[in-house]
DNA sequence: TTGTATAATAGTCAAAGAAAGTCAAAGTCA
DNA sequence: TGACTTTGACTTTCTTTGACTATTATACAA
């Protein structure tokens, strides 16, 4: 018996995907959730908190025969422009879930090493924020901002590779 | 006998974590209880008051369905003993110029390079921390603390500190 | 050809379930 | 007495389920 349907589904797109050429694969939600044991819908929950655009997934579907789920993955590129995306999407407040995908997706566009991701995520994690909502949330956008800025400006002046 | 359930839970957790591999045990709060007939919230008080941070522990875990408790066990070589003492100086609550100096020794000491430093300062500075005070020392504290951890954290077991 | 029923998909939403967390009162012990 | 421990009612977060809805393709009738 499995501990964790929704973890499974999840780290078998993730591995589809890797393996794809094009980071784009396409499945059917009926078989996928047949494969799992599992209800349909468990595959739009897997989807709608692991492959949001925050998490740096496109997902498109179509119903009726011959329908389809298709799940493209993009990658952040890391010039000035998406700097400032990353900006504004973090806003005047976000939560620990978002904040996580958005350091993880700096993790993958070579933004920030490890070290300095694990530091992000210790930092906006709701324990180091003793705060109540929605207090922590304007604290976590804050704080997020400002690192990643200390990270921007340490690399614009060229003193050290990340880490 | 059974002088003290908390001590028991403790070296147990100790125990498991000696005989991992990586220094790292996961467990699930209500079986953890019930082997030591206990209600589940005291496994939060054992963790709260022995594996802290402070203490050289860093602790996650989920709620919900497949929920756990992470435990992991920070690596601290003889060089760390600063470690103890400065967590234990950071405190409950501390302010920015102090703050600051505490970075500022890490640097010195060669625990932090100049990237992290920097991101040490931002999050520690006042303006990434909109709250008033006394709340922001004690927030600045917390946050501190967690991400001196965080960097200790992926030194993995056998490994020397500044790999 | 055009419209209509039917089958084949996928989506939505809210309730139920399954953990873990919080907090403060009560208990214990040196 | 005061610090530490134990307990449990209540809260929060995350997952699973299923009834109901929406869309699309296809077969078929007019």
């Amino acid at each position: 018996m499995v501990r964790n349907t929704t973890a499974l589904i999840e780290q078998h797109l993730k591995q589809l995907l890797q393996h794809s050429a094009d980071g784009k694969i396409e499945l059917q939600r009926i078989e996928l959730a047949e494969r799992f044991s599992c209800v349909p819908s468990q595959i739009n929950y897997v989807i709608s908190t692991r492959f949001t655009p925050v998490h740096g997934y496109i997902v498109e579907s179509k119903r009726g025969g011959g329908g389809y789920v298709r799940i493209q993955q993009l990658v952040l590129s890391a010039d000035d422009a998406c700097f400032v995306r990353v900006m504004h999407q973090i806003g005047e407040a976000i939560d620990q879930q978002t904040g996580e995908a958005i350091v993880q997706r700096l993790v993958e566009a070579q933004w920030l090493h490890d070290t300095l991701a694990g530091v992000f995520q210790a930092a906006i994690h709701r324990d180091a924020l003793p705060l109540s909502l929605p207090l922590r949330d304007h604290v976590r956008a804050r704080l997020l901002k400002a690192m990643i800025a200390a990270v921007l400006r340490d690399r614009t002046f060229g003193q050290q590779p990340f880490g």
